[in-house]
DNA sequence: CCTACAATCTGTAGCCGCTACAGAAGCAAG
DNA sequence: CTTGCTTCTGTAGCGGCTACAGATTGTAGG
């Protein structure tokens, strides 16, 4: 009784195997001991690093900054770093969505007069066809 | 003078030449003829095809879109399917658009707490370790 | 004609974060 | 002993490029 296996600490986190073992490969995680048979052997500790991530994931953060964050939890007075990873974070998401924004708008109006040429040409087709 | 070399539809257009050539290797774009050394030599259909591209691109459809819409525009009465095809990726927008404005509360609420707890804990990293 | 140098050629690997196999081996129940 | 489930390793693929390496071609100047 020295730990369970993937299959489970897969369930408990809603991590996929195969993510699991990516992330083992990559060194985010680090690798568990093995059972006679070769499979991979995991404790509690594995459960609270891998939610963890799924949180962090869950938010958006790159594995980059995971790994960074991680870091952190266990440091004393790590707030002011994590608050600027996050910051930055939030700031990328802020631009994206004007990004998105402005492609909304474009697209809008470019399917109006898709919609609005009727029968004898196609607004969007000639908008991407100008020369 | 048959045709002109791949750098200069790369300036026309604003197309990268090592994407001219990974469109033209995935059959998005027909390959051209070459001269005697081996060299593409392209036409002002080529600029007109690359610039068609380039524009949906900038609109966000993915290559498959791209592929359909360059299928359409010979085709008369196609503005119904080109019609579909944009209100599918507008929807697709519209529903990123969401998504990331989702995240960007969550994320606001989280640095939030990070800067308001002051010196004993990061509400940041408290959040991604609860159990 | 020779020499630089620019432009282009092919092919391959890398980015991100997984996901999806194939084929082998362990493991528990009937 | 067989069946079927889980896990193992390793590799390839997704999208849409980008970045090389190393070879070749074309061109301008001396």
């Amino acid at each position: 009784m020295t730990g369970f296996r993937i299959g489970r600490l897969s369930e408990e986190t809603g991590v996929h195997i195969e993510t699991i073992r990516y992330y083992e490969k990559i060194g985010l995680v680090p690798k568990p001991p093995r059972s006679d048979g070769g499979r991979r052997l995991y404790d509690g500790g594995a459960i609270q690093r891998l939610r963890f991530i799924r949180r962090a994931r869950d938010l958006g953060f790159p594995l980059d900054d995971v790994r960074s964050l991680m870091g952190l939890a266990t440091e004393p007075g790590c707030c002011a770093d994590a608050f600027e990873i996050a910051e930055r974070h939030r700031s990328d998401v802020r631009n994206r969505i004007a990004d998105l924004r402005r492609l909304e708008r474009r697209l809008a109006e470019l399917t109006k007069a898709c919609q609005s040429d009727g029968d004898l040409e196609c607004g969007l087709i000639d908008a991407l066809s100008r020369s």
